[in-house]
RNA sequence: GGAGGGGUUCCCGAGCGGUCAAAGGGAUCAGACUGUAAAUCUGCCGGCUCUGCCUUCGAAGGUUCGAAUCCUUCCCCCUCCA
């Protein structure tokens, strides 16, 4: 029974809930080789690391054995998981759709092991189901029971509208399960009415239902809200070495660690001995994130790159070097706003000039405060605030 | 079908004929402090050929010396009644 307890230490390593955890227990200790289910919608195709939290626990349930489906919802996309906001989103082509399948996948196979993940379209069995299925579907469960949905009930009581349709979206989701008689299905917290849902329809079908495993949503750059595109505050996986592993370096001490449990693939015991030795001042935290930053960014550039990532900020930040690659340009400009705009360095003259009265602005290293100063001509480094630099040559 | 509420700069939100590029808050950005931490403080926060000029308050017209503010038409969102 030491392998089960082991793997069941890594299973549950940081989850936020295990419906039942008793039934995940057996599952495990089965010895059979368990099928683990992650459903997908084909409208987001970039991913950011919020997303590979639910990789990451997948890819632990592959390092065990067990066999990952990844179910692109090609079909669920019409209907648009009810989030209240969105309610009417662009119908995808087909051709969107597996477009952006593809890029999903090759982003995640970052994570998954390829050999071990196959991948579903859901339409394959939601379109064969029919008016008739559906209907059939949607008799198995009651109104009241479908208002029990957080976002739902909310709604509800706000007087904001419900379309029916949105109560299909679950009843899908659900029955997604059943014709894959999964074993487990993972998902964010946010999921967790859906995910029960797989359980009541597989009941229902006579299966065993599936063991619900949510994960916690990571927590973005500002260290308050989800990590999301749209709140801009994310790390994409598809970011370039540096900018990862200085968003990394950015993240506050506390929201660190919470990074380190939901991310990172050392150890619990590892990381309790680094959190133990920050806490006792014998490790300082801004080491612990250097590793961080290094492990994530080797990730997904490369073993090379993160150590080249944590050499190149040290120089950069702690050392105040300049940056190993910055843009080369030769431009034609009159004027110094005129020219950092041209460079890219600012968005527009009204801004560099703001920029250069507070003094953010340095040319070879010396501040020029004067928006009206004269342009100087040759080879020179130009640096907007911290991190925007470039070498321009003024003709 | 009927009644009502509303669309303001990245977001929330004030303004309801001139003093409005538009209060206040948030976000972003920059400066100080640091571990490029976080927190905090300060500044900036439409554009330009920048002591001035140009464009912006759902869209298009109109009234006026002058409109985000008044009128007309249109588009969109929400609530209630049926």
């Amino acid at each position: 029974m030491a392998d089960v307890d082991a793997a069941l230490r890594e299973i549950t390593r940081g989850t936020a809930e295990i419906i039942p955890l008793e039934e995940l227990k057996q599952k495990l200790s089965s010895g059979r080789q368990l099928t683990v289910k992650l459903g997908m919608d084909p409208t987001a195709p970039d991913i950011h690391l919020g997303h590979t939290v639910i990789l990451n626990k997948l890819r632990a349930f592959q390092d065990l054995g067990h066999k990952v489906v990844l179910i692109i919802g090609d079909f669920t996309a019409s209907v648009g998981d009810p989030t209240g906001k969105n309610a009417t989103r662009p119908q995808l082509s087909r051709e969107q759709i597996m477009e952006n399948a593809k890029t999903y996948a090759v982003q995640a196979f970052k994570i998954l092991d390829k050999d071990k993940t196959e991948i579903r379209y859901n339409s394959e069995w939601l379109s064969r189901l029919g008016a008739e299925g559906m209907i059939r579907l949607a008799a198995k469960l009651t109104v009241a029971r479908m208002l029990e949905r957080d976002d739902f009930t909310k709604r509800y009581q706000a007087g904001q509208p419900i379309a029916i349709h949105e109560f299909l979206y679950p009843l899908l989701q659900g029955y997604d399960s059943v014709a894959l008689k999964a074993d487990v299905e993972l998902g964010g917290t946010d999921q967790k009415f859906n995910l029960l849902m797989g359980r009541e329809l597989q009941k229902d079908a006579g299966q065993e239902p599936q063991a619900v495993l949510m994960m916690p949503l990571l927590v973005g750059l500002d260290g308050v809200k989800k990590m999301s595109k749209s709140a801009g505050n994310y790390i994409g996986v598809e970011d370039p070495a540096p900018d990862m592993f200085g968003k990394i370096m950015s993240l506050s001490d506390d929201l660190m660690w919470n990074y380190f449990d939901l991310l990172s693939r050392r150890s619990v015991d590892e990381i309790d001995k680094m959190r133990a030795a920050c806490a006792a001042g014998t490790m300082n935290p801004r080491d612990a994130k250097l590793e961080l930053g290094r492990e994530i960014v080797a990730r997904y550039h490369g073993k090379e790159a993160g150590d080249a990532a944590v050499q190149g900020f040290i120089n950069q930040f702690a050392k105040g070097a300049l940056p190993e690659d910055m843009p080369e340009l030769t431009l034609k400009t009159d004027t110094v706003p005129q020219l950092l705009k041209a460079a890219d360095l600012c968005a527009s003259t009204s801004e560099a000039m703001r920029l250069m009265k507070q003094g953010a602005v340095k040319c070879d290293g010396a501040a020029l405060t004067d928006p009206k100063a004269e342009l100087p001509a040759g080879t020179h480094v130009w640096q907007v605030g911290k991190r925007r630099f470039a070498r321009i040559t003024v003709e």
